[in-house]
DNA sequence: GAGTCAATTCTAGCAGTGCTAGACATCCTG
DNA sequence: CAGGATGTCTAGCACTGCTAGAATTGACTC
């Protein structure tokens, strides 16, 4: 019984994760306008209503790989930390110009995930925390310069995804954007 | 049979900005996901179709709102000049704080408009020009440093906009960045 | 004025969306 | 092997953007 319930537990997790993945993946390779529930319903092989069974709607299948890109986001940004803010700021914009969709899903579609809140999921504030270490721990306003240099490199990878600025002149403009900041 | 048509023409112009503004109106009010094709047409007592003889479909009605703002946005950021950059992005954040179902049909939708292209609309390419301006005629990557601010405000303010950073601290942020930029 | 005809506007409908109630099947328990 | 809970699916709702073809309007000719 117990045994029995425990590998349904099981087997319900990995099918959540399956969801997940085939969200991603859907996304990645043709943009969340189309991912559906009734296309990722079939891409699990599962029907529509077992989508609701693991998540409270659409939204909380995009929040979950939202949460997913978060973790590894704050991965290589860790990584990125020795460089200092160069590399980081780097290792930012490669992410976001690589996983477009996933950007997306963390920092630009409608979301209910808190930001700089005490309910803030880990890996997010991960990633708020690698801008902050680029930064003297001395520095009379760390957090803000932190937050400032994060807010302006999504404003560059934002224009550049969505077409309204060239994609090819983004390491120009992470050159200056990272002069301007670590010189303050 | 000339003034007739005039006549015509003249309604029918009349009705095309009055598409637009209603459009505008109610994405102001209740956001874009509330502007749906049969709202609309409620909005401006036609019916459906007569939306489809004056725009090519709906993104067409968010590409004609998105235009009046440019035009909008640059006569501000135009007044905002002689104040210099502070004065310029202080503008242009208080322009998307306050109009933000416009700065996000401007921005943030997907758009076919052309940005920094010979198609380029001049109320859009005016917007540029003045943060252009706001460095030295003589400064040597003025366009670059332009762009990755302008860039570096959208960060800040669609951060701001849909809750990933607290909308208190725009004026904070302002500093810093016109901090850092002004000194190069 | 009455009739004709073109231009305009509307009704009705298509294929798609997110989501859900209730029927159905499956599997464990006694 | 019967009973019952668990899980899954079928079918459908109200909505979306969009459009074909019917209906109406209104300007022109006789």
């Amino acid at each position: 019984m117990s045994a029995i319930t425990e590998r349904r537990e099981r087997e319900r997790a990995q099918r959540h994760q399956l969801i997940i993945t085939a969200a991603r993946e859907l996304a990645e390779t043709e943009g969340w306008e189309a991912v559906t529930t009734r296309r990722l319903a079939e891409r699990v092989e599962y029907s529509q209503p077992v989508l609701y069974s693991h998540f409270n709607g659409k939204e909380a299948i995009m929040r979950a790989v939202a949460l997913e890109g978060f973790g590894e986001l704050a991965a290589l940004l860790r990584a990125a930390q020795p460089g200092g803010l160069r590399a980081v700021a780097g290792a930012y914009l490669a992410f976001a110009a690589e996983r477009p969709a996933l950007y997306q899903a963390m920092f630009v579609l409608p979301t209910d995930v808190k930001f700089a809140h005490a309910e803030t999921p880990p890996a997010l504030r991960a990633c708020f925390d690698a801008f902050v270490g680029c930064f003297a721990a001395g520095h009379p306003r760390r957090e803000l310069f932190a937050e400032v240099s994060w807010g302006a490199l999504h404003g560059i990878a934002a224009l550049a995804e969505n077409g309204r600025i060239p994609p090819e002149g983004q390491a120009d403009r992470l050159d200056v954007l990272v002069t301007q900041f670590a010189g303050g």
